[in-house]
DNA sequence: ATGTTCTATGAAAACTTGTTCACTGTCAAG
DNA sequence: CTTGACAGTGAACAAGTTTTCATAGAACAT
């Protein structure tokens, strides 16, 4: 996926924040007066590239109508995942969806019996819940550089039982890592693959999300 | 909240459905296409009583706008709880949000410790979660009948440490329900406030939502 | 009978919005 | 030095969209 220049990605990010607080897209001339531009054309030439990235999908001659490509960014300089775009559908990649919510929808495969928990609430049908499928993060950061997984590459996060030595994306105290699973006897523990981040990390409460079963990387 | 006539609701929940599935709201003509209207002026007057009673916020002049008033529903004749109404971001109803997801972004207050885990996944920052905050539903059915939430209340829910007797929102096997929460000894189970539903529910693995602490009705 | 409300038609006005055209400047690669 | 990609101005156009106006039948209460 060819880059966003910072322009592209701040009139995305405005796109989107305006979405969030409004529930509506922005005009064009909405972007026009944010970012102060003298003319609707210079907006108009950034959502043409935005679309030809990849990231944006305008509907012809409708107005305020867009499509965003959700991007799941696991940004793992701070440790935390978190989801960039709106929309609950999933829109597959290479067959594997891009899902909405990284923190929501995903089972709770802890330790315990076979019991799963799925917390994805689908706006579509508004009846019953989704099951859970593999899904993908995109990376960001350097903290996985160990298990040779590195900026800009993008994981398949597959549910299942998780087991010794397995990367996993966990919930810990509310936050979303990305981080390799250590079993101890009955102790579990998580623990970043980087040796300039500290150690082994306890866990009280573990809510596992899935499994990182493969890297896709960028040539 | 008056009540709506059989094709403003059919309206209102084209545009939900149609914001679900595009992520754009439908023009008056898109509306007008769909239900055969023959001049647009029809649609126009079924959006002015949508917004005259409530459900509905226009912006004026501007092209595919809305706001929502999200209506959350709790249809407790099959104990499922269910989100109807798209938009993330909470709508405060008597100074308590509305929250979007009911089964998604509340915390964790199992059993063990005093770990905290919310899932929340805000659209609108795009980075933090947001603390978890009392939420209302509107009640559908009876199964709790024996509690005094009768179809048609308003139950306020907060996010506490649930003890025995309470009444909860919780997540088993992926279904949000609201039962009474019934500890005896380290055993928890959940209990349908109706007589005429199965007794215990077994629980292994178990996510509350938050406790009902109040209940809104309508005289 | 009469007025009111709701729903609808049909047409047009007025405004919003996306799109196009012509032109300019910057910056890095070839 | 030239080429091309990128970012922008300014104006105008065409289409999309909401909104208003005039009119009318059905249901219903007064």
């Amino acid at each position: 996926m060819e880059e966003l220049t910072k322009k592209q990605r701040a009139i995305l990010d405005y796109m989107k924040a305006h979405v969030a607080e409004h529930t509506y897209w922005p005009s064009i001339r909405d972007i026009q007066a944010k970012f102060r531009f003298a003319s609707t054309n210079a907006v108009f030439g950034h959502l043409q590239a935005l679309e030809r990235k990849g990231v944006l999908q305008r509907i012809p001659g409708a107005a305020r109508a867009y499509k965003i490509v959700p991007e799941i960014v696991a940004d793992l300089s701070d440790n935390i995942i978190r989801y960039e775009g709106p929309g609950e559908d999933a829109i597959e990649l290479n067959g594997i969806p891009l899902v909405g919510h990284i923190a929501a929808g995903f089972p709770d495969y802890t330790e315990s019996s076979g019991v799963l928990n799925t917390m994805q609430a689908p706006i579509s049908e508004g009846s019953r819940r989704r099951a859970p499928q593999a899904f993908a993060l995109r990376v960001r950061g350097d903290s996985m550089i160990d298990a040779d997984i590195h900026d800009g590459d993008t994981v398949i996060i597959e549910p299942g039982q998780a087991k010794h030595g397995d990367i996993v994306a966990a919930l810990i105290d509310g936050e979303t890592t990305l981080k390799r699973l250590i079993k101890q006897g009955n102790k579990t523990y998580l623990q970043a693959a980087n040796q300039n981040y500290p150690d082994l990390t306890p866990v009280q409460s573990l809510v596992i999300q899935g499994i990182a079963k493969s890297v896709v990387k960028s040539i």
